[in-house]
DNA sequence: GTTTTATGAAACCGTTTGGTTACATATTTG
DNA sequence: CAAATATGTAACCAAACGGTTTCATAAAAC
């Protein structure tokens, strides 16, 4: 995807440090510095995929003093629920077609 | 991703271009040259996109004759719903929340 | 007010991606 | 058998990706 572009949902998790970022922000905001000890590479690199993941609207960021706190923001991945529950139909197991059935209709609900 | 290691399920689906063919192919089993006539590139670029489709389980191919026929395979799609299951039980509706639960009690039976 | 800390931006670099055209091969058709 | 068809492989290319190091800036701490 382009740099001028902003990168969607799913180029943002096609990236497994991007997934594990997300998952790590799955409990706790916490700011650049500290997501950086979790991954081996630079507090640049980290920052990079967290802009990207912010693009995608996965994440959000407050400024707190000199930090930015990241935190999860799950919402964004209905767009992925959405796209697979089209594909759940085919599924060739008659249980998760029913349940196919059952979700689309209490996504209506929502 | 590398070109010595296979590429993923995530890697798969970033592309739009994949997507779309993994659509196309919900249906019907379809051959490359047939498959190519509905995107705006060659051939060859539409038979890599589905080397990639095919290295990640999403679609399988059969020989039948000169052709190659490549169809869905809908089951290489559950790794993704189940990475995304664990997500779901941070999205802030208490709805989502219940059919997490009912959802991974479910999946037990399966 | 100087220093330290937290962060993002810029420039750079090797590799991968997504496309191309040309070619080789296998199968079907006439 | 010769010609046409279906496909994959190889070589190539520009752009994007994922990383690096350096620099600028803002806020906090001393």
């Amino acid at each position: 995807m382009s740099a001028l572009h902003k990168h969607d949902v799913f180029d943002a998790i096609a990236d497994p440090t991007r997934r594990k970022m997300l998952k790590l922000l799955a409990y706790d905001e916490l700011p650049v510095t500290m997501i950086s000890h979790h991954f081996p590479m630079s507090r640049t690199a980290v920052s990079k995929h967290l802009r990207i993941l912010s693009e995608s609207k996965l994440v959000s960021m407050t400024k707190v003093g000199r930090e930015t706190r990241y935190k999860l923001h799950p919402e964004a991945l209905l767009e992925l629920k959405d796209w697979l529950s089209f594909f759940e139909q085919f599924w060739d197991n008659k249980l998760s077609m029913l349940r196919h059935v059952v979700e689309t209709t209490t996504d209506r609900e929502e």
